[in-house]
DNA sequence: AACTATTTATAAGA
DNA sequence: TTCTTATAAATAGTT
């Protein structure tokens, strides 16, 4: 942007980090005003400085649009008056989490399955492209690369995926020992 | 901006306000991960479109950025009840899975961006196939559909992020709401 | 803070 | 929604 095009890696230089930050955060906050208006919308913003210092922009407020955000969440998810939330409602909603993330566990499942038949598909290719014809150097390179990339990436979603499932093993634990506890 | 200058009114078509919206929104989100990656800041956003959703954008986590701003203003002027910071030993726990939740998106959503970067890849190669001597046609084939295949998956594997992300932040909200509860 | 050469965002249109 | 393109706006490097 500007006089030359920036990487986009922190800058490592002090004195200019701290200017750039000056710069884009008006930027931001003129953005996000024009987007309010244009559109009666409602922004909030909060931003800390690599200094540490607070800077925040809101329309209407920043606590207006935080407490929307929070009330919306709660009610429209868990349908449960936040005036009410006492421990047995919370308990009802750790266990709805718990089971939300096994449901989404089970899709992300079988969105990998997918993949792998993507990947399946693509070994074929390569094995008939060894007796066929001569093929395309470039496209060939491509298709291995790409191919290690997808099962990379695969490997790493399992890994995640596998976290995930380690955390929500962990919500329903924790809801039978509040309950022992209460007992 | 763009092919006319726009008044800095309401956009009074219902239409152009919500493709407006749209447009800016992500703007708007794209400055801000500019902002936070070229300036090591911490960002949260919170958007409500003028359909009244709810969108939000934070690094490294809309909930990290608030509570960090929540605190800040307790030390300073607001005063906020002290039960709402006080952390009950049973909440902790609840907290250090929402936080896990998050660096593991966190994750996902680098993982994510590889694969971006993969599908730029495979477009190039299209392109420059079009100018290059005759390419093997199978393998074109081939990479046109696992491009296709390869967006598609990205995309489920997007939706089951935000789902998990929502999930994520009842987490902490739950925790906020048993908080308030208990003032 | 101001300047400006460039890059980036985006309004309109398809 | 996604893309294209002409133009407006933002901004990096400099003064």
């Amino acid at each position: 942007m500007g006089r030359r095009k920036i990487e986009m890696k922190m800058v490592k230089d002090s004195g200019s980090r701290q200017v750039t930050f000056s710069k884009r955060r008006s930027g931001l906050f003129k953005k996000a005003n024009e987007l309010a208006t244009l559109c009666a919308a409602q922004v909030a913003i909060v931003v800390f400085s690599p200094g540490g210092k607070p800077y925040s922009f809101g329309h209407p407020s920043v606590e207006a649009v935080a407490e929307r955000f929070l009330t919306l969440n709660l009610r429209s998810r868990v349908s449960i008056p936040r005036q009410l939330v006492a421990q047995p409602q919370r308990e009802a909603k750790v266990e709805r989490l718990s089971r939300r993330l096994n449901a989404i566990l089970n899709k992300l499942q079988a969105e990998m399955k997918r993949g792998e038949m993507l990947d399946e598909a693509v070994k074929a290719a390569r094995k008939r492209s060894k007796f066929q014809k001569p093929i395309n150097e470039i496209n060939l390179y491509e298709l291995i690369e790409m191919r290690k990339a997808m099962g990379q990436l695969r490997e790493r979603v399992k890994q995640r995926m596998s976290e995930i499932e380690a955390s929500s093993s962990l919500l329903l634990l924790s809801k039978m020992a509040t309950k022992q506890a209460e007992s």
